[in-house]
DNA sequence: CCTTGAACCTGCGGGC
DNA sequence: TGCCCGCAGGTTCAAG
């Protein structure tokens, strides 16, 4: 499910409704995720305190007493809910945890392709997981002359450059696309050709992003807050899964490809 | 180093 | 109805 705006919006109900709760009772259902659960996790978190809830690229940190902090990724199908009733047993709940709150926390994930893992605190700055991952695109360290440089050396198409999380995290294939409508930018661009114009993907990049924060991120196919709303995002989408319709701004048609095995979408008109 | 494609896993929708 | 194929918001690894 989730981008930079997904995973910030369940970053910012979890923060609303289990911030300062302890873990009351842990069951975790199986362990076989993208990366295999951290052994012992359940004996680990169980009687500890939720102190702080941190997102860092589409990781969510769940920072808890005694120094250590739970890494939550939700890969493709991933999601976190929150309820007032202990939650029915579901066929991909993988874990479970009752709070002192009186709140349930599930995490459930069908394609299990995200992960939860238990570091030190102390290890945040050197774990793998962590230390390649790019500057955030809402901070300043995001700038026009760092992506310009970056555009520079590059020769595979601009939206697959603008999705490697090295260079800049928090941007998947939908915001890929997004942005670079807004940008006016063609995806198929070779990032070197772009360089000149990263002032404006910047821009445009950090706007689609915000847009969608605001908006409580997309729902597709099985998106859900972890409130159990839905993201309103989808229905501002200018070119994302608009392949044959009418470009809003051109009425041109909205063409389709796939660059490095994702589907991108594009108006030739207004995007070059 | 950079790039692409495949792999990981499950579910769903379309075509036959 | 049932089967097979392709595709899905991500990340990582191998090979060229």
């Amino acid at each position: 499910m989730p981008e930079l705006p997904e995973v910030e919006t369940v970053r910012t109900e979890l923060e609303k409704t289990i911030q300062g709760a302890k873990i009351v009772n842990v069951h975790l259902w199986r362990t076989d995720l993208r990366v295999p659960v951290t052994a012992g996790f359940a004996q680990k978190v169980a009687g500890k305190r939720i102190t702080k809830i941190e997102r860092r690229a589409k990781y969510l940190l769940l920072y808890i007493s005694g120094g250590d902090v739970i890494i939550i990724h939700l890969g493709m199908s991933g999601r976190i809910t929150v309820s007032k009733v202990k939650p029915a047993r579901q066929t991909h709940g993988h874990m479970d945890m009752a709070l002192d709150n009186n709140h349930f926390i599930t995490f459930y994930d069908p394609r299990r392709f995200g992960l939860m893992v238990l570091i030190k605190e102390t290890e945040l700055a050197t774990h793998p997981l962590l230390t390649h991952l790019g500057p955030e695109p809402l901070e300043k360290e995001f700038s026009a002359a760092y992506l310009k440089k970056a555009l520079s050396s590059r020769s595979a198409p601009v939206k697959t450059v603008i999705m490697d999380q090295s260079l800049v995290v928090g941007v998947g294939n939908i915001y890929a696309s997004e942005a670079l409508f807004l940008a006016g930018i063609d995806p198929r661009t070779p990032a070197f050709k772009a360089a000149s114009r990263a002032p404006r993907l910047v821009k445009a990049i950090r706007q689609t992003l915000l847009a969608a924060i605001r908006s409580g991120g997309s729902t597709l196919r099985d998106y859900v807050r972890s409130s159990g709303d839905t993201g309103y995002f989808q229905h501002e989408f200018k070119v994302y899964g608009r392949k044959n319709k009418q470009c809003f701004q051109c009425d041109s048609i909205i063409e389709h490809s796939m660059l490095a095995g994702r589907a991108t979408y594009y108006c030739t008109h207004c995007q070059q």
